[in-house]
DNA sequence: AAGAAAAATGAATTTTTTTTCATTATTAAG
DNA sequence: CTTAATAATGAAAAAAAATTCATTTTTCTT
């Protein structure tokens, strides 16, 4: 995962930030408020971590400024205090959790988790490759613009996506996507295949669905 | 909204009542795990407050049993001990948020409304009188079970659910829901009511969707 | 390299959805 | 009670989507 941490607290920062490296993320640190903004408008991180009084900017005020700009990357703020007013605050800015210092490096961790995992769980948008999913209103668009599809394309392309780097085979499709549960002598796959296929291509210039011989298909990522 | 609150220690739990039916709310005390299950199971809480350790099953069971049986109503897990162990066991077992103990009312409001305001704008449900919008996969389920929809259908419902109450222009459904701007001299809009009002009144038995002469509709939920 | 199974393809067909049209019913206002 | 505007309706037409079909291409096995 992409993890921003502002905090001026060297220690703490590179602390933490080792920790969550041993973890196998991706860590950036920001030394006041200022520095995160900028990096926070330029990144898409999958959580920011902000300390509540920094230089500059405080970490409410960047949290404010995350939910102003629509931007909704989970963010946790780490308080000094524990005092019941700044939790409230916390909440009411539109952090997604909190913190009390000091805590242990395996809370932080769990928070991570459990957040991130929410976030996923609740987005609308499935994202992966240079292809972005609008869940609720069915729309698929990529740097080169949208992708319009059919009922069907878009829910076949959403079932490979949400299981990719899987095989899933036709057997699969025919009882999820069609919501058959008698095998017909069709090929309606194939051919929903097909011209999906098409439809992706000629926005990405490359074939995300691979066909497996024999097993099904699957949808590759990189 | 209606609050479960399960708590053992009588002084706590009618305090909290006390408190929370001031604010307006509809609360019910189970006294013990077992009593919080049978009221879960039968009765659609806005939010659960759950006390870790309860006689007979434990808040963290009735937590992992909420889960389990697919219920995504949000929970708020009171601990009395701030180990991290069980901060962390918390959320893995599905709770939304917890507490403290001893924490003060004002802080378990704002958790409460935190949690409800993420649920609600989270959630991928529209439910209004009889009628429930499964807005990820489009479909419309009553008690009388479902109502199948077009798309076109699907769209106008769901804008004029979600602006219930409030009368919406032919030249608004024009913009928002077919996503024209330009006026046509059709009367599609009226022949998509037409079809949508019977197939409601199929299942409902009563029109929710009001023609206001020379305005526009709108939709009643009582 | 040849044969058989599996997959891809282009085009036709069927089904469903969306829109239009002509007519009837309802509403508000004089 | 009429009249004119607005809304509802049934049925047809047009458009879009889903499925089938016949054929070609690819893949694996021997």
């Amino acid at each position: 995962m992409e993890i921003l941490i502002a905090e001026d607290d060297e220690q703490i920062a590179n602390s933490l930030k080792k920790n969550l490296a041993e973890e196998g993320h991706h860590v950036m640190v920001a030394n006041d408020g200022q520095e995160a903004l900028r990096s926070i408008d330029s990144i898409l991180f999958d959580v920011v971590i902000l300390d509540w009084r920094m230089p500059k900017v405080t970490g409410v005020e960047v949290c404010k400024h995350i939910r102003n700009s629509g931007n909704k990357v989970p963010v946790i703020l780490l308080t000094a205090l524990s005092q019941v007013a700044n939790k409230v605050e916390a909440l009411k800015y539109g952090a997604d959790d909190y913190i009390t210092k000091p805590f242990s490096f395996e809370e932080l961790n769990a928070r991570i988790q459990a957040v991130v995992r929410r976030y996923q769980t609740n987005s609308n948008e499935l994202t992966v490759a240079n292809l972005n999913l609008d869940l609720l209103n069915r729309k698929v668009f990529t740097p080169r613009g949208e992708i319009s599809l059919t009922g069907k394309e878009f829910d076949l392309l959403k079932y490979l996506i949400s299981h990719k780097g899987f095989i899933i085979s036709k057997e699969e499709l025919t009882k999820t996507v069609w919501d058959w549960n008698f095998s017909t002598g069709t090929n309606v796959i194939e051919v929903t295949i097909k011209n999906l296929r098409k439809k992706l291509e000629e926005k990405l210039g490359k074939n995300l669905i691979k066909s497996v011989y024999g097993e099904g298909y699957i949808f590759i990522s990189e």
